[in-house]
This record gives C-alpha cells, structure tokens and sequence, in this order.
DNA sequence: CTATTGATGGTC
DNA sequence: ACCATCAATAGG
C-alpha cells in the first residue's frame, strides 16, 4: 500500500482538553467510527453544539454533578451518551480538562461506511442509532479501539456557519447564542424546527 | 408546503 | 414535570 492508503490518526487528548467553544467547530470534517468486531460505522462530522460549563443553563452539568452528570466532570476525550425523550441517545464528547464539566454534542454526519441506506443520520437521535450508539457507550473513552474519532483537514472557516442551539428554550438567554456549528449547505444537517410547540 | 402532537423513559 | 428528538398526522 502506496501512500495513499495512509491511515488517519486519532484525535490525541489534547485536542479534546480545550474549550466546548474551540473543539465543536474544530470536530467539523472528523470521522467519528465506531468498531465492533469486524463490524466499521463510521460518519463525517457535519454538525456540532457546544455546551461549555457548569454557569451554561443550556449544559447538563447546570443542575449539579449528579450521577448522570458525573462523567462531564471527568477526563476529556470521553463519550456522553444520554437518552432523550425516552427513545434517542445523543452523543456527546467530554471536553475541557479534568474538572471543567462541558461537552459537545454531534448534531449531523455524512455516512462514510458500515451504515444502511435506510439510516438518516441528520440529527442526533437518528445519528445514534445509524452508528449503533448507545447508553452502553456512555463514559468510553474515545482513544480505545472501539469507539473514536479520526483526524482529518480542518473545514475552512468561511464554509462554516453558526446558530443558536436547538431544543434549549428553557435556559433563557442562554437559548440565543450561537455555540451551534455546522458545514455550510452540507446536506446532512439536521433540520432545524421553526419553533419549539408552546401549550 | 407548514404546524402540531404523541411516543416513551430516565432524571430530578 | 420536565426534556440537547423524531415521525406521523392534520390542515392550507
């Protein structure tokens, strides 16, 4: 094998050690694969959020280190996994150091392998279980050789766009600022609701 | 095409 | 009583 057949390295732990705000558009263009067995699913990051800390209303780790919060509080460069709504996992990657609770949370991804073309994966529920991503993965850490996410060039800034997050109307002003990234006209964006329903 | 709602379960 | 969602349905 020539050198194009040169394998993509992993993302090292520091890259995933910064800030919510500087790793959600860096992940933009990275290939999250999850490996299981001789089974590859892998997907290129299209779309992230950003949920940077504990004062962040719209971030999990707001209500306190609970045990379902626990592992934002942990080592960056882990997986949180959740169920929402009683029926999707979302995932999540663990970021900041040891300490500093915050996550980004992978909105969109472009099929690359292993995943049926039934499968969406433009949004993050839908994301989750294309990839076969569970609650099981919650707490994994992504430099193992299960579940990781590869290098790949960085997206141009100028192709990059930004919004406010979906689904967190409950945290006031926190709901408006714009800690969601997505690549430009990619169609596997999810597609955002024009309002959340109001009884 | 847009708008609304039910499904469904863990967390707090 | 909430939800970091989605698909199906009702309505124009």
């Amino acid at each position: 094998m020539a050198a194009t057949a040169s394998r993509r390295s992993r993302l090292p732990l520091p890259f995933y050690a910064r800030p919510a705000l500087e790793v959600a558009p860096d992940l933009l263009g990275k290939v999250l694969v999850h490996q299981s067995g001789r089974v590859r699913r892998a997907g290129r990051i299209v779309e992230t959020e950003a949920y940077i800390g504990e004062h962040d209303l719209a971030c999990h780790a707001s209500k306190g280190r609970t045990k379902r919060t626990d592992v934002l509080f942990g080592p960056p460069g882990h997986a949180y996994v959740y169920l929402i709504y009683g029926m999707y996992d979302c995932f999540n990657v663990v970021v900041e150091p040891e300490g500093v609770a915050a996550a980004v949370l992978v909105r969109g991804l472009e099929p690359l392998e292993g995943i049926g073309p039934h499968h969406k994966t433009n949004g993050p529920g839908k994301l989750c279980r294309a990839m076969h991503i569970t609650r099981a993965h919650n707490r994994m850490d992504l430099r193992g050789d299960h579940l990781f996410i590869e290098d790949a060039p960085p997206v141009p800034s100028e192709l990059i766009a930004t919004g406010p997050r979906i689904g967190v109307e409950y945290s006031g002003e926190w709901a408006d600022k714009p800690f969601r990234f997505w690549i430009r006209d990619n169609p596997w964006v999810s597609k955002v609701p024009k309002r959340r329903a109001r009884r």
